[in-house]
DNA sequence: GAATTTAGTTAACATGGTTAACTGAATTCT
DNA sequence: AGAATTCAGTTAACCATGTTAACTAAATTC
Protein backbone atom coordinates (compact mmCIF):
# COMPACT_ATOMS: atom_id res chain seq x y z
CA UNK A 1 0.00 0.00 0.00
CA UNK A 2 2.58 2.40 0.39
CA UNK A 3 3.54 2.53 -2.80
CA UNK A 4 0.59 3.36 -5.48
CA UNK A 5 1.15 3.03 -9.04
CA UNK A 6 1.57 6.33 -11.10
CA UNK A 7 -1.26 6.67 -13.08
CA UNK A 8 0.39 6.48 -17.36
CA UNK A 9 1.38 9.55 -18.88
CA UNK A 10 2.84 10.98 -15.96
CA UNK A 11 6.04 11.66 -14.81
CA UNK A 12 7.42 9.76 -12.02
CA UNK A 13 7.92 12.87 -9.76
CA UNK A 14 7.65 13.44 -6.18
CA UNK A 15 5.10 16.03 -6.77
CA UNK A 16 3.30 13.28 -8.52
CA UNK A 17 3.60 10.53 -6.06
CA UNK A 18 2.65 13.16 -3.07
CA UNK A 19 -0.44 13.79 -5.03
CA UNK A 20 -1.13 10.14 -5.85
CA UNK A 21 -0.83 9.46 -2.31
CA UNK A 22 -2.55 12.14 -0.75
CA UNK A 23 -5.49 11.58 -3.04
CA UNK A 24 -5.76 7.45 -2.42
CA UNK A 25 -5.32 8.36 1.62
CA UNK A 26 -7.86 11.14 1.68
CA UNK A 27 -10.22 8.73 -0.14
CA UNK A 28 -10.03 5.93 2.64
CA UNK A 29 -9.93 8.35 5.74
CA UNK A 30 -13.31 10.29 4.71
CA UNK A 31 -14.93 6.98 3.71
CA UNK A 32 -13.78 5.26 7.12
CA UNK A 33 -14.33 8.94 8.74
CA UNK A 34 -17.81 9.22 7.72
CA UNK A 35 -19.31 5.83 8.95
CA UNK A 36 -20.10 7.53 12.24
CA UNK A 37 -22.37 10.38 10.87
CA UNK A 38 -24.85 7.80 10.99
CA UNK A 39 -25.31 8.89 14.46
CA UNK A 40 -26.42 12.45 13.55
CA UNK A 41 -28.81 10.77 10.83
CA UNK A 42 -28.57 14.07 8.42
CA UNK A 43 -26.04 12.79 5.98
CA UNK A 44 -23.14 14.31 4.08
CA UNK A 45 -24.45 17.16 2.29
CA UNK A 46 -27.15 18.59 5.18
CA UNK A 47 -23.95 18.08 7.53
CA UNK A 48 -21.78 19.84 5.63
CA UNK A 49 -23.92 22.69 5.00
CA UNK A 50 -24.77 22.84 8.66
CA UNK A 51 -20.95 22.98 9.04
CA UNK A 52 -21.06 26.32 6.67
CA UNK A 53 -23.31 27.92 8.43
CA UNK A 54 -21.47 26.99 11.81
CA UNK A 55 -18.10 27.62 11.05
CA UNK A 56 -18.57 30.49 8.80
CA UNK A 57 -21.02 32.14 9.91
CA UNK A 58 -24.84 33.03 8.63
CA UNK A 59 -25.23 32.99 4.65
CA UNK A 60 -27.80 33.72 1.73
CA UNK A 61 -28.79 30.65 -0.06
CA UNK A 62 -26.68 31.96 -2.79
CA UNK A 63 -23.65 32.16 -0.69
CA UNK A 64 -24.05 28.52 0.14
CA UNK A 65 -24.45 27.69 -3.35
CA UNK A 66 -21.31 29.18 -4.17
CA UNK A 67 -19.59 27.32 -1.15
CA UNK A 68 -21.07 23.86 -1.65
CA UNK A 69 -20.14 23.78 -5.27
CA UNK A 70 -23.84 23.00 -5.82
CA UNK A 71 -27.28 24.75 -7.45
CA UNK A 72 -29.26 27.24 -5.77
CA UNK A 73 -32.26 24.25 -6.22
CA UNK A 74 -29.97 22.08 -4.17
CA UNK A 75 -29.72 24.59 -1.11
CA UNK A 76 -33.33 25.17 -1.05
CA UNK A 77 -34.34 21.65 -0.56
CA UNK A 78 -31.79 21.04 2.28
CA UNK A 79 -32.20 24.20 4.05
CA UNK A 80 -35.89 23.42 3.99
CA UNK A 81 -35.05 19.97 5.57
CA UNK A 82 -32.86 21.02 7.96
CA UNK A 83 -35.27 23.71 9.03
CA UNK A 84 -37.89 21.12 10.04
CA UNK A 85 -34.99 19.57 11.95
CA UNK A 86 -34.76 23.67 13.56
CA UNK A 87 -31.10 23.18 12.88
CA UNK A 88 -31.04 26.15 10.69
CA UNK A 89 -33.49 29.45 10.54
CA UNK A 90 -33.53 31.89 8.48
CA UNK A 91 -34.62 35.73 8.30
CA UNK A 92 -35.21 38.21 5.18
CA UNK A 93 -33.14 40.57 5.12
CA UNK A 94 -34.36 44.11 6.05
CA UNK A 95 -32.35 45.81 3.42
CA UNK A 96 -32.58 43.85 0.29
CA UNK A 97 -35.54 41.78 0.67
CA UNK A 98 -34.70 39.25 -1.91
CA UNK A 99 -32.42 37.86 -0.03
CA UNK A 100 -32.32 35.36 3.02
CA UNK A 101 -30.31 35.10 5.61
CA UNK A 102 -29.58 31.69 6.90
CA UNK A 103 -28.29 31.09 10.26
CA UNK A 104 -27.64 27.47 12.40
CA UNK A 105 -29.59 27.40 15.50
CA UNK A 106 -28.10 26.44 18.98
CA UNK A 107 -29.57 22.98 18.20
CA UNK A 108 -27.83 23.27 14.97
CA UNK A 109 -24.43 24.11 16.10
CA UNK A 110 -24.58 21.55 18.96
CA UNK A 111 -25.26 18.59 16.64
CA UNK A 112 -22.54 20.03 14.58
CA UNK A 113 -19.96 20.20 16.96
CA UNK A 114 -20.66 16.80 18.19
CA UNK A 115 -20.34 15.24 14.41
CA UNK A 116 -17.26 16.70 14.02
CA UNK A 117 -15.87 15.51 17.34
CA UNK A 118 -16.57 12.49 16.55
CA UNK A 119 -15.57 12.28 13.43
CA UNK A 120 -11.97 13.56 14.53
CA UNK A 121 -11.88 11.29 17.43
CA UNK A 122 -12.03 8.53 15.02
CA UNK A 123 -9.25 9.95 12.93
CA UNK A 124 -7.17 10.61 16.22
CA UNK A 125 -7.76 7.00 17.23
CA UNK A 126 -6.49 5.37 13.71
CA UNK A 127 -3.69 7.82 14.21
CA UNK A 128 -2.73 5.87 17.90
CA UNK A 129 0.65 3.98 18.19
CA UNK A 130 2.48 6.59 15.86
CA UNK A 131 5.90 8.01 16.97
CA UNK A 132 6.79 11.46 18.26
CA UNK A 133 8.94 11.75 15.43
CA UNK A 134 5.89 9.93 13.49
CA UNK A 135 3.25 12.34 14.50
CA UNK A 136 5.75 15.84 14.14
CA UNK A 137 5.96 14.85 10.14
CA UNK A 138 2.65 14.43 10.01
CA UNK A 139 1.77 17.59 11.95
CA UNK A 140 4.53 19.67 9.86
CA UNK A 141 2.92 17.72 6.30
CA UNK A 142 -0.76 19.14 7.21
CA UNK A 143 0.68 22.31 8.09
CA UNK A 144 2.14 23.12 4.57
CA UNK A 145 -1.53 21.59 3.76
CA UNK A 146 -3.37 23.54 5.15
CA UNK A 147 -1.28 26.86 4.78
CA UNK A 148 -1.54 26.04 1.04
CA UNK A 149 -5.61 26.13 1.18
CA UNK A 150 -5.62 29.37 2.47
CA UNK A 151 -4.35 31.04 -0.47
CA UNK A 152 -5.59 30.33 -4.02
CA UNK A 153 -8.78 29.53 -3.62
CA UNK A 154 -10.16 28.02 -7.37
CA UNK A 155 -13.34 30.13 -6.38
CA UNK A 156 -15.25 28.12 -8.52
CA UNK A 157 -17.73 30.47 -10.36
CA UNK A 158 -21.02 29.83 -9.18
CA UNK A 159 -22.15 26.18 -9.07
CA UNK A 160 -23.08 23.93 -12.07
CA UNK A 161 -20.52 21.37 -11.51
CA UNK A 162 -22.64 17.65 -12.03
CA UNK A 163 -22.39 15.58 -9.53
CA UNK A 164 -19.15 16.40 -8.15
CA UNK A 165 -20.56 18.16 -5.25
CA UNK A 166 -21.32 15.36 -2.29
CA UNK A 167 -17.91 15.34 -0.26
CA UNK A 168 -18.51 17.18 2.55
CA UNK A 169 -18.57 17.91 6.38
CA UNK A 170 -16.23 20.93 6.22
CA UNK A 171 -13.96 21.78 8.42
CA UNK B 1 -6.58 27.98 7.76
CA UNK B 2 -3.38 26.67 9.57
CA UNK B 3 -4.83 26.31 13.14
CA UNK B 4 -8.27 25.14 12.89
CA UNK B 5 -10.28 25.10 16.16
CA UNK B 6 -10.51 21.51 18.01
CA UNK B 7 -13.80 20.29 18.62
CA UNK B 8 -15.08 21.12 22.26
CA UNK B 9 -14.66 17.57 24.41
CA UNK B 10 -11.65 16.67 22.90
CA UNK B 11 -8.01 16.84 24.49
CA UNK B 12 -5.85 19.21 21.99
CA UNK B 13 -3.35 17.26 21.76
CA UNK B 14 -1.19 16.53 18.33
CA UNK B 15 -2.96 13.60 17.66
CA UNK B 16 -6.22 15.31 17.61
CA UNK B 17 -4.55 18.46 15.70
CA UNK B 18 -3.87 16.26 12.95
CA UNK B 19 -6.57 14.46 12.58
CA UNK B 20 -8.67 17.78 12.65
CA UNK B 21 -6.10 19.32 9.87
CA UNK B 22 -6.46 15.74 7.71
CA UNK B 23 -9.99 15.72 7.94
CA UNK B 24 -10.46 19.21 6.51
CA UNK B 25 -8.00 18.95 3.98
CA UNK B 26 -9.34 15.80 2.51
CA UNK B 27 -12.28 17.35 2.11
CA UNK B 28 -10.92 19.98 0.46
CA UNK B 29 -8.91 18.04 -1.83
CA UNK B 30 -10.89 15.48 -2.89
CA UNK B 31 -13.81 18.29 -3.98
CA UNK B 32 -11.77 19.95 -5.93
CA UNK B 33 -9.80 17.10 -7.82
CA UNK B 34 -13.15 15.73 -8.27
CA UNK B 35 -14.40 18.36 -10.36
CA UNK B 36 -12.01 16.72 -13.01
CA UNK B 37 -14.18 13.85 -12.67
CA UNK B 38 -16.93 15.59 -14.95
CA UNK B 39 -14.88 14.65 -18.02
CA UNK B 40 -15.10 11.08 -17.73
CA UNK B 41 -18.96 11.33 -17.51
CA UNK B 42 -19.01 8.83 -15.00
CA UNK B 43 -19.50 10.10 -11.36
CA UNK B 44 -17.59 9.11 -8.52
CA UNK B 45 -19.33 5.69 -7.52
CA UNK B 46 -19.15 4.25 -10.91
CA UNK B 47 -15.51 5.31 -10.94
CA UNK B 48 -14.93 4.27 -7.71
CA UNK B 49 -16.43 0.50 -8.54
CA UNK B 50 -14.73 0.56 -12.07
CA UNK B 51 -11.46 1.30 -10.11
CA UNK B 52 -12.00 -1.80 -7.82
CA UNK B 53 -12.05 -4.02 -10.73
CA UNK B 54 -8.86 -2.50 -12.53
CA UNK B 55 -6.77 -2.64 -9.70
CA UNK B 56 -7.92 -4.96 -7.34
CA UNK B 57 -8.33 -7.30 -10.52
CA UNK B 58 -12.23 -9.39 -11.17
CA UNK B 59 -14.69 -9.22 -8.22
CA UNK B 60 -18.33 -11.02 -7.65
CA UNK B 61 -21.13 -8.71 -6.68
CA UNK B 62 -20.91 -9.18 -3.22
CA UNK B 63 -17.55 -8.28 -3.11
CA UNK B 64 -18.09 -5.50 -4.34
CA UNK B 65 -20.92 -4.38 -1.99
CA UNK B 66 -18.04 -4.94 0.72
CA UNK B 67 -15.47 -3.09 -1.04
CA UNK B 68 -17.79 -0.20 -1.76
CA UNK B 69 -19.80 -0.51 1.84
CA UNK B 70 -23.36 -0.36 -0.23
CA UNK B 71 -25.57 -2.10 -0.64
CA UNK B 72 -26.05 -5.23 -3.45
CA UNK B 73 -29.08 -4.14 -4.83
CA UNK B 74 -26.68 -0.68 -5.63
CA UNK B 75 -24.00 -2.74 -6.92
CA UNK B 76 -26.72 -4.60 -9.17
CA UNK B 77 -27.84 -1.04 -10.68
CA UNK B 78 -24.57 0.39 -10.83
CA UNK B 79 -22.95 -2.53 -13.00
CA UNK B 80 -25.70 -2.61 -14.64
CA UNK B 81 -24.91 0.94 -16.15
CA UNK B 82 -21.56 -0.15 -16.55
CA UNK B 83 -21.91 -3.02 -18.74
CA UNK B 84 -24.15 -0.75 -20.83
CA UNK B 85 -20.78 1.39 -21.44
CA UNK B 86 -19.22 -1.88 -21.90
CA UNK B 87 -16.95 -0.39 -19.37
CA UNK B 88 -17.38 -3.66 -17.16
CA UNK B 89 -18.19 -7.75 -18.42
CA UNK B 90 -19.35 -10.59 -16.51
CA UNK B 91 -19.00 -13.77 -16.32
CA UNK B 92 -20.84 -16.71 -14.11
CA UNK B 93 -18.59 -18.23 -12.24
CA UNK B 94 -18.34 -22.37 -13.18
CA UNK B 95 -18.06 -23.57 -9.88
CA UNK B 96 -21.00 -21.83 -8.14
CA UNK B 97 -23.34 -20.68 -10.40
CA UNK B 98 -25.19 -17.95 -8.51
CA UNK B 99 -21.65 -16.13 -8.40
CA UNK B 100 -21.19 -13.25 -10.95
CA UNK B 101 -17.49 -12.18 -11.77
CA UNK B 102 -17.10 -8.74 -12.92
CA UNK B 103 -14.26 -7.69 -15.19
CA UNK B 104 -12.78 -4.07 -16.32
CA UNK B 105 -13.32 -4.26 -20.23
CA UNK B 106 -10.08 -3.17 -21.75
CA UNK B 107 -12.02 0.02 -22.44
CA UNK B 108 -13.02 0.37 -18.64
CA UNK B 109 -8.95 0.09 -17.78
CA UNK B 110 -8.31 2.85 -20.17
CA UNK B 111 -11.00 5.36 -19.12
CA UNK B 112 -10.33 4.77 -15.68
CA UNK B 113 -6.47 5.67 -15.77
CA UNK B 114 -7.02 8.54 -17.62
CA UNK B 115 -9.58 9.87 -15.19
CA UNK B 116 -7.38 9.16 -13.03
CA UNK B 117 -4.17 10.63 -14.49
CA UNK B 118 -6.09 13.79 -14.71
CA UNK B 119 -7.15 13.92 -10.89
CA UNK B 120 -3.58 13.13 -9.54
CA UNK B 121 -2.45 15.66 -12.03
CA UNK B 122 -4.66 18.64 -10.93
CA UNK B 123 -3.33 17.15 -7.25
CA UNK B 124 0.09 17.71 -8.64
CA UNK B 125 -0.35 20.83 -10.00
CA UNK B 126 -1.69 22.53 -7.00
CA UNK B 127 1.33 21.42 -5.05
CA UNK B 128 3.61 23.42 -7.43
CA UNK B 129 6.09 25.81 -5.34
CA UNK B 130 6.68 23.36 -2.67
CA UNK B 131 10.43 23.84 -1.80
CA UNK B 132 12.27 20.36 -1.84
CA UNK B 133 11.88 20.28 2.03
CA UNK B 134 8.38 20.37 1.87
CA UNK B 135 7.95 18.05 -0.83
CA UNK B 136 10.27 15.84 1.44
CA UNK B 137 8.27 16.13 4.56
CA UNK B 138 4.91 15.69 2.65
CA UNK B 139 6.48 12.51 1.10
CA UNK B 140 7.41 11.38 4.50
CA UNK B 141 3.87 11.67 5.71
CA UNK B 142 1.55 10.56 3.10
CA UNK B 143 4.45 7.49 3.34
CA UNK B 144 3.28 7.12 7.01
CA UNK B 145 -0.28 7.23 6.38
CA UNK B 146 -0.28 5.14 3.36
CA UNK B 147 1.63 2.33 5.73
CA UNK B 148 -0.87 2.68 8.89
CA UNK B 149 -3.78 1.78 5.91
CA UNK B 150 -2.03 -1.38 4.59
CA UNK B 151 -2.77 -2.93 8.20
CA UNK B 152 -5.19 -3.16 10.54
CA UNK B 153 -8.97 -2.30 8.05
CA UNK B 154 -11.54 -2.13 9.97
CA UNK B 155 -13.75 -4.52 7.40
CA UNK B 156 -17.20 -3.06 8.16
CA UNK B 157 -18.97 -6.25 8.13
CA UNK B 158 -21.25 -6.06 5.51
CA UNK B 159 -22.65 -3.04 3.98
CA UNK B 160 -25.52 -1.54 5.86
CA UNK B 161 -24.32 1.59 6.41
CA UNK B 162 -26.62 4.76 5.26
CA UNK B 163 -25.25 7.31 2.72
CA UNK B 164 -21.68 6.84 3.63
CA UNK B 165 -20.97 5.23 0.53
CA UNK B 166 -19.93 8.11 -1.94
CA UNK B 167 -16.23 8.90 -1.44
CA UNK B 168 -14.91 7.10 -4.82
CA UNK B 169 -12.38 6.64 -6.63
CA UNK B 170 -10.08 4.94 -5.05
CA UNK B 171 -6.21 3.97 -5.49
C1' DG C 1 -34.72 -35.02 -0.77
C1' DA C 2 -36.68 -31.33 2.17
C1' DA C 3 -35.13 -27.26 4.55
C1' DT C 4 -31.93 -23.67 4.85
C1' DT C 5 -28.51 -20.58 3.37
C1' DT C 6 -26.33 -17.72 -0.06
C1' DA C 7 -25.85 -14.65 -4.40
C1' DG C 8 -28.01 -11.71 -7.00
C1' DT C 9 -32.18 -9.24 -8.72
C1' DT C 10 -36.49 -6.67 -8.62
C1' DA C 11 -39.65 -3.42 -6.49
C1' DA C 12 -40.97 0.56 -3.85
C1' DC C 13 -39.31 4.52 -1.67
C1' DA C 14 -36.25 8.49 -0.01
C1' DT C 15 -32.49 11.97 -0.94
C1' DG C 16 -29.86 14.80 -3.47
C1' DG C 17 -28.41 16.93 -7.84
C1' DT C 18 -29.58 19.13 -12.42
C1' DT C 19 -31.86 22.41 -15.73
C1' DA C 20 -35.78 25.24 -17.05
C1' DA C 21 -39.40 28.13 -15.99
C1' DC C 22 -41.46 31.30 -12.73
C1' DT C 23 -42.16 34.96 -8.80
C1' DG C 24 -41.15 39.03 -6.71
C1' DA C 25 -37.78 42.61 -5.24
C1' DA C 26 -34.14 45.80 -6.65
C1' DT C 27 -31.87 48.34 -10.42
C1' DT C 28 -31.21 50.55 -14.79
C1' DC C 29 -32.47 53.18 -18.45
C1' DT C 30 -34.94 56.62 -21.17
C1' DA D 1 -41.77 58.17 -13.09
C1' DG D 2 -42.35 53.91 -15.37
C1' DA D 3 -40.82 50.20 -18.43
C1' DA D 4 -37.25 46.87 -18.95
C1' DT D 5 -33.77 44.24 -16.88
C1' DT D 6 -31.30 41.84 -13.42
C1' DC D 7 -31.06 39.19 -9.33
C1' DA D 8 -32.43 35.88 -5.33
C1' DG D 9 -34.89 32.24 -4.42
C1' DT D 10 -38.53 28.70 -5.42
C1' DT D 11 -41.09 25.23 -7.97
C1' DA D 12 -41.38 21.56 -11.31
C1' DA D 13 -39.86 17.63 -13.88
C1' DC D 14 -36.29 14.39 -14.31
C1' DC D 15 -32.06 11.46 -13.36
C1' DA D 16 -28.77 8.96 -10.35
C1' DT D 17 -27.87 6.56 -6.09
C1' DG D 18 -28.92 4.66 -1.69
C1' DT D 19 -31.96 1.74 1.31
C1' DT D 20 -35.00 -2.20 2.85
C1' DA D 21 -38.09 -6.00 1.77
C1' DA D 22 -39.47 -9.62 -0.99
C1' DC D 23 -38.28 -12.95 -4.57
C1' DT D 24 -35.50 -16.44 -7.63
C1' DA D 25 -32.32 -19.80 -8.19
C1' DA D 26 -28.21 -22.33 -6.96
C1' DA D 27 -25.61 -24.61 -3.26
C1' DT D 28 -25.52 -26.72 1.36
C1' DT D 29 -27.27 -28.99 5.51
C1' DC D 30 -29.72 -32.24 7.86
Amino acid sequence: MSSLPIPAGLPDTDRVRVANRLHSISIRLLRRARTVDRETGLGPERLSLLSVLVFAGPQTMSDLARTEMVSRPAITRIVKSLEAYRLVDRETDSVDRRRVRLRATAKGRRLMERGRARRVAYIAADLGGLSKRELATLLSATEILAEREGRAQPSRSSASGPRAASESSRS
